[in-house]
DNA sequence: GCCAACGTTGGC
DNA sequence: GCCAACGTTGGC
């Protein structure tokens, strides 16, 4: 069982939108290489996975996800009309995968990214140390304690 | 392959 | 809106 920490814009994708779909959620839009790699390689089934909230006025883990699907071809990636469409991605060779993912929880409150900051625990957290980056390995110990420490319903 | 210019992320 | 810290692009 492995553990990620997911980044998304709640102004285009929060944890209530994850929380109210009925289905599967493809985590897609994903166009960065490392990130990419991580999500290709790493993220299996049954995974953990923390959603943090970015760029908005609450800004920290908001809830958590399960992985129920592998990496898989972003379809996004093929559809001009969407904001992630890629015109270099060869169809016989796709460039962007993304997974699916299903809501588990949302947090009794948010844990900012300032807590975080301030917790000596998570100091060595991807989050902290390097800033931009949206899929994200975090630790078991990690995952529990940011669990904890937000008093998940 | 180098590197300057440009683009993006994301906190503040 | 600013800007630091990256990542990407493209000329040479």
């Amino acid at each position: 069982m492995n553990y990620w920490l997911f980044k998304t814009e709640p102004g285009e994708f929060s944890i209530d939108d994850l929380r109210d779909v009925t289905k599967p959620e493809p985590w897609d839009g994903i166009r960065n290489y490392q990130a990419r790699n991580i999500l290709r390689d790493q993220v299996k089934l049954d995974d953990q996975v923390l959603i943090y909230h970015s760029s908005c006025k609450n800004i920290g883990v908001a809830g958590t996800a399960k992985v129920v699907k592998e990496a898989y071809p972003d379809p996004a990636q093929f559809d001009p009309e969407n904001h992630y469409f890629d015109p270099k991605s060869d169809p016989d060779n796709p460039r962007w995968v993304c997974v699916d993912v299903v809501f588990e929880s949302k947090f009794g409150n948010i844990v900012p990214l300032k807590v975080i900051k301030d917790t000596p625990k998570l100091a060595d957290m991807t989050l902290v140390k390097r800033g931009r980056l949206s899929v994200q390995p975090v630790t078991k110990s990690e995952f529990q304690l940011i669990k904890k420490m937000s008093k998940a319903v």
